[in-house]
DNA sequence: AATATTTACACCCTTTAAGGTATAATTATA
DNA sequence: TATAATTATACCTTAAAGGGTGTAAATATT
């Protein structure tokens, strides 16, 4: 599978982590995750651990759960 | 960290695949996931990958997406 | 433009998720 | 209550995620 930068989760991490005014190191360092983690997942890889996801999610108040593709598809359509 | 039978995401494939009248083997077979993959998925293991479960999810029209923490509290208040 | 900061990429290593299969336990059905 | 079907547990193997670090590219700052 290819990396998607526009991905749900890696948009939205990114977009947080800017509006929090935060580096990627700033961020590894608070939520315990890897550096490399943290740059992986903004940038879309494909594959990631639900709990490394949710150690950084939790961060900014949110968890990974199960949502109707509609509403993904809304959301992306928001841009 | 520890199984928890009652998490968000297990719940919900439990849930969904019980509406459907389906077996493990039978979403397993269909969703292409191993069947360990679907037994470990709605036992709770901590520590999944994201591509299999969306895999799973998305046979249900659903995928992983970050959540406000309000919202997956709330529905798991609602039982 | 020069310098500092932040982000992206490449390497290797360790850990572990996922799958297959075989067996045991649980649940449903006759 | 037997018997069949479904689910849970245990073993091993393979593939790849995550982490650390060093370097290059890109972005921001002065």
């Amino acid at each position: 599978m290819e990396w998607d930068r526009e991905n749900t989760i890696a948009q939205f991490v990114r977009d947080r982590r800017k509006k929090a005014n935060l580096t990627q190191v700033e961020l590894s360092d608070f939520t315990g995750v890897g550096l490399r983690f943290v740059r992986e997942l903004e940038q879309g890889k494909p594959n990631v651990m639900t709990d490394k996801v949710n150690q950084v999610l939790l961060f900014f108040g949110h968890t990974l759960t199960p949502t109707p593709i509609s509403d993904e598809t809304r959301r992306n359509l928001g841009k």
